[in-house]
DNA sequence: ATAAATAATGCAAACGTTTGCATCATTTAT
DNA sequence: ATAAATGATGCAAACGTTTGCATTATTTAT
């Protein structure tokens, strides 16, 4: 099965005709002959010629490819976001790739190096979790081409961002906790060095001082990954103190629904022994028992807002109207039964 | 924000040398003059230049890229073969990228079309759900390009294909709900016209015949996607029976889900009154209460041979050794708690 | 019949890189 | 001092396509 591409050359050899007409055939070039467009395009069809985009991308000194980099896909937020995205991009003639950095750094290096190689029109970024410096954007930028960064900050980095107000969602069901009762609130926390999860952190933080409460360090635990498995430990954890909790804000609902397994082994009741409130409200948590209390992120307008904006950064390339843009998106707080009313 | 993008040309102007010295300087070759090497090395990388892999795709008619097409990336199913792929490929000089068809026919063909354009190396494709033509696949096949099929089945295209025996997977899970002395077997179906819910529901249908059960068209129904919501109202049809199912056999862990919220919020007793099982264990699966049994696939697995077979197939394209693979994985039934003890 | 206008097609350069071969410069051997 | 060998670099073609301009073929007007 040898590889055998036909060219434009090979149509234009068998017909006797020269290659520019070839080309001008397929694309129904008004100033020719309409049996010489007819003859051709059967032709085309018969050899299964497809065009070489390698040849034209060349030519023409771009790449109609955008690209989406995100640290991991399983789970419905980046997906959720990757579909939002591709909702926008494909009434353009812009086609989508998806790369994963597996929140590794060097990875993403790689990546963004090949993706700047194959000159590709623009990027859009979630960073991996080990990402702390931020030569790769700035190179690709400094290249002329639009970058914007999703979800997860970079601080420090002049860039498009499209992010959420981790901080007011994880206060916001702090607070909520706090107004239904509950005194002894405890935290586990993700992956340190992401803006996502220390501003979740910080927003803990914060609605507890607001509300007079005094903090314990041993209620705050930061699990070594954003997975269930990663959640069990820490959960396991603070059930173990003399003083246990009664509630558990978890940095995401994986991380939640480890600490509610973890409960209901040891018969404690949920709410009324502890609650519990996730972040992502990804489609299952409704479907524990008890339903999962938790903070649900735009991620598909996030997609669609970060498209926008890059291919509006694509079409500027030339003479940029803006400059970056900077854009928070509100959570909303999606109450259920593994939290007290209020 | 212009994008110019340093050539070849650019660094050899600048250094009045010819381009060749400089493409040689950049690769080392040794009949060079190593100040001369230096000299390059150090303008290009001060300049920030990329070498434009359009251009030495052209020139070489290859392209490292390895596509993989599969219908949805929600979920652990297909994000784990991915990973599995990924973990082949990395230790290749090919890059990965995915596509999303979304489930439908539409897409794929347009995202195959384009790969073809872009003369890709090869693709991995888990075709979609409304995919009931396959010229899409003979096109590219045509152009002598290599093609792995997974997952779904493709029946009447001749490719490299690797499948899960998702026959003997759904007997083996209802039989077991038989052992364990359920009588009253529902199936809620997924989607038709794919080769993976009808295989189940074929395992389903033999376990019954084989052990001489009735079949029940009404303990059959068809969910129309296979997501959470998809399952409520099939669960709902089947628990409103006059005479109710004593097991759910679930084709997907997230509409067995939703058949064990459905029966929980009846009060139903599980595994007591009514067992359920469900294919894919999924992570969250057994965070459930009760634990869901499921039928596991070995979804990394299915990923790394298809990567190896792709790759395998890209590096022998000249001169094949071998036809088509045809591969087929077996699955694992994981029991736990929501079903019955034999 | 010839000039002028129009229709149809071809030529050649360009995109950025690689690479076989040719050329030029320098060193070594005689 | 000259031939030969070696070292360093340049030339030009090629990959497949597009497109401004030139050329050729055909029609129309005089």
């Amino acid at each position: 099965m040898k590889n055998v591409n036909v060219t434009i050359k090979d149509i234009a050899k068998e017909l006797k005709v020269s290659a520019s007409t070839v080309s001008r055939a397929l694309k129904d070039y008004s100033g020719l002959k309409k049996e010489t467009i007819k003859k051709v395009k059967a032709l085309a069809k018969k050899m299964n010629y497809r065009p070489n985009l390698t040849a034209i991308n060349l030519l023409k000194k771009r790449n109609n490819i955008i690209a989406v980099i995100v640290p991991e896909i399983n789970g419905h937020f980046y997906s959720n976001v990757v579909t939002g995205i591709q909702d926008v991009v494909d009434s353009t003639d812009y086609n989508i790739i998806i790369c994963l950095s597996n929140e590794s750094y060097r990875k993403e290096v790689a990546i963004i190096e090949n993706l700047s190689r194959a000159r590709i029109s623009g990027i859009l970024v979630a960073p991996s979790s080990t990402t702390k410096k931020f030569n790769h954007f700035k190179r690709f930028q400094k290249n002329g081409s639009p970058l914007v960064i999703f979800d997860r900050d970079c601080i420090g980095l002049d860039a498009n961002k499209v992010l959420v107000d981790d901080y007011s969602g994880a206060f916001q069901a702090v607070e909520y906790l706090i107004h239904s009762g509950c005194k002894k609130i405890a935290h586990i926390g993700g992956v340190l060095n992401l803006t996502t999860t220390s501003h979740r952190l910080q927003g803990y933080l914060d609605a507890l001082k607001q509300n007079n409460l005094p903090i314990n360090e041993d209620y705050i635990i930061h699990a070594s990954g954003f997975s269930h498995q990663d959640g069990m430990e820490p959960a396991k954890l603070l059930f173990q103190l003399k003083n246990t909790p009664d509630a558990i804000f978890g940095v995401n609902d994986r991380i939640a629904i480890a600490a509610m397994f973890t409960a209901k082994k040891l018969n404690l009741r949920i709410p009324e022994d502890v609650s519990i409130i996730g972040f992502d409200d990804e489609p299952q948590s409704s479907y524990f028992t008890p339903a999962l209390t938790s903070v649900r992120q735009p991620s598909y307008g996030i997609g669609m807002l970060s498209a926008r904006i890059l291919l509006k950064h694509i079409k500027e390339n030339e003479n940029p109207t803006t400059g970056f843009r900077y854009e928070v998106f509100k959570t909303e707080l999606i109450i259920r039964s593994s939290s007290r009313e209020i």
